[in-house]
DNA sequence: CATGAATGAGACTTCATTCAT
DNA sequence: AATGAATGAAGTCTCATTCAT
């Protein structure tokens, strides 16, 4: 009877999982197509095929859709710097792989991306739940620095980048990216091709020099 | 007598350049602060110490605010690319002086311009009325890159730069400064000091090579 | 189950007519003593007790709720005309029945018919959006002499009226309405005995002289 | 030099009636076409133009415009109703010629005038200042009755018509004359042409019968 | 829980009126 | 006295949010 009530439950979250993720699909792309304060609930509703009042079943507010929106793909955006199982032995190569699938996830959501990006900056300054919203920014910026850092670490067990202070080489990797992502992101280029790039670009500033 | 009313008829006009004047910086930072959709006509108004009406008597509608907003600014921002009394006659100095008047005006006008660069993308694209406004957009990109050409002309009269293809080293000057100005404006660092790093780039890659 | 849904949404939409048609109800009195531009949204939706925002669920603009207004009653009006089925079977006590009709349903809806009668003169000529209404004034119009043309025709064949151009008979009965309508409407005189003496002026025209 | 001071502000008055006058006459147009809501006071003045401030210098508000206007049309239609040097002696005759006059004035005018039948009716009845003009319209209408009566005395003295009552005779008279302006107003249709049918329908029920 | 109509706060826009020139 | 720009109250319409079914 428990696993009975349990697997009923389970279904029933699945439900509500597909109901939930079908909202914040349809959520970016309103909101890229549109902007935040352009997007109107009844749009995000009718992409989903689904009642207004249903989005309100899952979400408090429109902010926290546009918030949840955020949280998802960038969390999902960090995991692309995890090692994956696929991925080659060697630094280059894996690094390669890795900056390869964070680009294309950015792709696949550009539109919202563009928006993430330019949010700190044109956003509702003034607004007060914006601070919020950048409270947990902080910490995920945060978290991408600490998962460029786990990766400069490994270039440099693996004898493959100076041995320098970890952070000055995270912060060289990341910069490099952001700056490449943004500007590709901004001017509508594709972002794909640019990984390499990216890490030669890392690699030929900061690659080991053979000792003398 | 008529010159009395011509008097008359001026300094009417001066006062109405007065108001719209107000307005459009009053509407300039609010923008810049919120977004269009956020903004509110009674908050630029009020930033203009203005009635709202008054913001009616000189645009028909809120949109036409921005418009007018974006076209006197990127307007200016043209201008300085001119050449000005005080250049210096040697021409790399005076492509200095006129990139770092470029990134001086770009700067003072940082918020606009933020949302400039990110208006082909996230503003509503469906929206039929960003048609005529992308319009005018095209022109004025045109105009810019007219004006890159006649720089590089110069350059290469001055023998200063290799004798190429103008358009070739237009498009490389524009584009250098152009992917470096949205860069600093997105990550927020300051512009100034990029002048000298551009035209460093810039020279570079294109200044005449001595003939062996 | 699916009688339950059936029931479901005809309830549902039984609900919707319920609100659309308090709207129209209080729109027509607010319209009446005001008129149209100086009847405030407001208004009618305090009136109809109900939301601002519900008068806009079912009408996109205000006008359109003035539109629906006229279509509905001018309709109903025009199906007073239809013989019923408590009408005597005589034709001249059956004219005299639904005349009587007309008239009553007139005076129930004094108030805005008085608005319709003088719309083609006072209402906005310049107007654009007074053409379509126009343009359905027109086929209504055009049915009614259809229905006066009927009528006309059964008095024909009944042997009641001269047989003549049935064309020319339902001009003179229509006109006849129509004339001392608009008199009494406008004068503010009761509509209902008039009946009686409009069918006599008609008949007295244009009853078939007996063979010599 | 009174002299001067006089003819100083005749000249003067005269301008200002040449104003007031050109005001009128615009807002005349104004109303027939658009109605009193939807006149704009700077339609008005433009059509006249003149100045919006100009406007306010002769009347205190908008509603003055329309007030005055009434008084003025009113009280000119009732001036037609006065024996006029070139009418005929004889008093069919004359009634005929002054009945014409009426009509032509009110078909010069049919505009306003089309809005002053519908005043005591469609007009914001509740709105507190149609009070007042009301007032205004009483007296009018006492002073119309006031003509008819006099010219039924003429006609009684003259032995044209029955020696009744002549309150009686008046209100038949005016009755005539109202309703079938009224009808010929709200149809559309030209009013010069009626003055013989109304004087006819007159003089046929009140004509002094042979004695016996 | 899904749904969609009801709701009203709030934004844009108009226009009568004022007032400095 | 004429003028026309400034002003803000008021009206129309939108849309986030609630709630009965």
């Amino acid at each position: 009877m428990k696993a009975a009530s349990t697997r009923k439950t389970s279904r029933r979250e699945e439900a509500r999982a597909l109901f939930r993720n079908a909202i914040l699909e349809a959520a970016e792309e309103i909101f890229a197509e549109r902007n935040f304060h352009a997007a109107r609930i009844q749009d995000i509703a009718a992409r989903a095929r689904v009642g207004v009042g249903t989005v309100y079943n899952h979400f408090e507010q429109k902010e926290d859709v546009f918030r949840a929106l955020l949280e998802e793909r960038t969390e999902a955006m960090l995991a692309t710097l995890a090692p994956a199982p696929g991925d080659p032995p060697a630094f280059e190569a894996a690094l390669l792989a890795r900056v390869t699938r964070l680009l294309e996830y950015v792709e696949r959501h550009r539109g919202l991306f563009q928006i993430v990006m330019s949010f700190g900056v044109s956003a509702s300054n003034t607004d007060e739940s914006a601070k919020e919203l950048c409270g947990k920014s902080v910490k995920r910026i945060e978290r991408m620095r600490a998962a460029w850092r786990e990766i400069v670490r490994e270039g440099i067990a693996a004898g493959v980048l100076e041995p320098r202070e970890p952070d000055d080489l995270a912060a060289f990797l990341g910069g490099t990216v952001r700056s490449i992502t943004l500007r590709e992101l901004m001017s509508g280029e594709p972002l794909g091709p640019r990984a390499a790039v990216i890490t030669e670009l890392f690699l030929g500033g900061s690659r080991r020099r053979a000792k003398t």
